[in-house]
DNA sequence: CCTCCTCGTGGAATCGATTACACGGAGGAT
DNA sequence: ATCCTCCGTGTAATCGATTCCACGAGGAGG
């Protein structure tokens, strides 16, 4: 592959030369830089950017080390980063945790060795050593959906607060009563908030929360479908169980189909996260949609900000609430109407 | 940052000790080496992946340039490649081209720029000549799931000729005989054999494949949507859609829905590449299975075998129907049987 | 006792870029 | 005509590793 030296060598000037020409340096003749480009052209030359990098220290690359590449929300997410990274003149390498701390340290530990500019993470869990330690020690970094308690990083994400109290009025004005909740890992942010919310809009109706109606899952379809039997095997099922993300309520979907009940006749199912396939499931499942796309750009912004030296501000989008079928359908005439703005979607 | 000076001042030994020391040589000495690994330790040393990868021309690194992450079959061989990349030492580069060719290009550049040791690919379009260039001039790179003829690359697929034959003795037992199909790209190997594929089936069994009932999609759900009204439009709409991919089988699944139809009452729905959504979807959707993960895993191998100087040998692996209820049910007692085997999912 | 290996080690070149510094020549001001 | 500025260019240092080569010490063999 050709190199600085080949080119200076065809122009017939100096690889300091070459170097701002191509770096658009404002000191160079046009009859060098018009040599320069023609030398580049036949040799078909491109910079190495291993070396660039080595000598200006900086990759103009970004790592994010996503929870779960499989699970649609972060596939999402994942390719909103890329979308806005490009945008920026930088390039993302992803690295999947797989919702394993030991996979999450691995590739924080491997982006960090590569030098890249910046860090965005959705930890899986409270934070390696390591990753604490480059947080401390100053490397750009970033949390995205998810976060770490006292660590000085700004954080992206969206607050499903006021969407899950309007899925909760929504639960109630149908007639639901009896509530359960799928949670996810109570190391992660997004598994306790998630609980918590439905505790609190649960109790603005009176209505109770028992342990018995807290599942405790990890965010994969298997452990959905596994809590789900645990609420079927009650003496009292639940009427509706809200999994707390779009894998586990896949997972409570196929529990409640392999007992040959039905949804909602049987028993409700609403999810935090929407995805373009609960519009196809049967039923069409309520979901909880976060502004996907907007978190990424965020993340990435704040990122960049960080990079250049500034602050780069935390972020926090709301999610809202999408009514579909899998809750049962209001046999009122007027369907209840919540106080927040509740987005019905069209078929 | 600590670099190997400072673990060689630390250690009070040369960088050229620290170094044999850190890469298993056998010249160094017990005491050495166990001062080095304590200056290591206390000074928190890692090395510069960037400067080893100048210094030894290769990065450890592959690229993987994919058509489309969000599209499940393409998100599940990416985690298959990172996955077997990962257990031989590498890491992976994803460049996601949502079927663009400008995109592709882009990321082919990238990733060149960036000296990754090999390149993988499930090529867009025809090929930039960026890509062309890189292949004849010895980048060692395979193709997966699509490729491009008259190239020397290996080739890692599946083939799904005995799978679609399979389902149309499927659909022409359960009666079907106007049988449409959404193609996919023309400029993709894979757009190409699917129709061929289909057409030989059905010309097997008499029946005709009319321009009218191959609609020209792009492998995206809104072409799925076009192309299906398409043929509600028609004065004879087909009896079954066959989707050369998922997401356009999910765009067909929208226009059926939108007409206020029924699947499969109305107009059956099949699908090549087998997703997890396909179980829930209203029906649970027949659809043609590529054995993805291994997919991933052959091509990864075959590519470090090209880095290492080796052949690296193409791979075709079979795809296989999974008949689930999206195009009708056998009304007669016994499931008509077709000659290669055919497996029912289980619920 | 001398020679020859072997072993552990350090010095320095190298990878391919960027960039500080030096330098020669052209042109303007005096 | 002389001096001073720029301007364009080249030389060489530098980034952080790996690795070739040389060298000194110590042990084995003659």
């Amino acid at each position: 592959m050709a190199s600085i030296k080949d080119v200076a060598a065809e122009a017939g000037v100096s690889v300091a030369t070459v170097s701002r020409a191509l770096n658009g340096h404002p000191s160079v003749s046009p009859a060098a830089r018009a040599r320069v480009l023609a030398a580049v052209e036949t040799l078909g030359y491109r910079p190495n950017a291993v070396a660039r990098s080595l000598r200006t220290d900086q990759t103009r690359t970004l790592g994010l080390v996503i929870s779960d590449v499989m699970n649609p929300y972060f596939t999402e997410l994942a390719r909103s980063v890329e979308e806005e990274a490009r945008a920026l003149g930088y390039s993302v390498i992803i690295g999947n945790a797989d919702e394993r701390p030991d996979l999450q340290d691995h590739h924080v530990t491997t982006l960090l060795d590569r030098r890249i500019d910046g860090l965005l993470v959705s930890p899986t869990d409270g934070g390696s050593p390591r990753m604490l330690d480059a947080a401390r020690a100053g490397t750009p970094m970033v949390f995205v959906d998810r976060w770490i308690p006292g660590v000085d990083v700004p954080v992206v994400r969206s607050d499903g607060r006021n969407a899950v109290r309007d899925l909760v009025a929504h639960l109630h004005g149908l007639g639901h009563r009896r509530l359960a909740i799928i949670a996810g890992p109570a190391a992660t942010t997004t598994g306790r908030e998630r609980v918590d919310a439905f505790r609190e809009a649960l109790a603005a109706y009176g209505l109770p929360l028992p342990d018995a109606c807290i599942g405790q899952g990890d965010f994969q379809a298997g452990s959905g479908r596994r809590v789900t039997e645990g609420f079927l095997d009650l003496p009292e099922p639940p009427e509706v169980v809200f999994a707390a993300d779009n894998l586990m309520a896949l997972g409570a979907l196929d529990a409640v189909r392999a007992r040959g009940l039905r949804v909602p006749e049987d028993i409700g199912l609403a999810a935090f996260d929407d995805i373009p396939w609960f519009v196809h499931t049967d039923p069409p499942v309520t979901a909880i949609a976060q502004p996907t796309r907007e978190l990424g750009r965020a993340a990435v912004r704040a990122l960049v900000e960080r990079i250049a030296g500034r602050a780069g501000e935390s972020v926090t989008l709301p999610a809202r609430l999408v009514v579909r079928r899998s809750c049962g359908e209001p046999d009122g005439p007027a369907p209840h109407q919540s106080p927040s703005p509740v987005r019905r979607s069209t078929p």
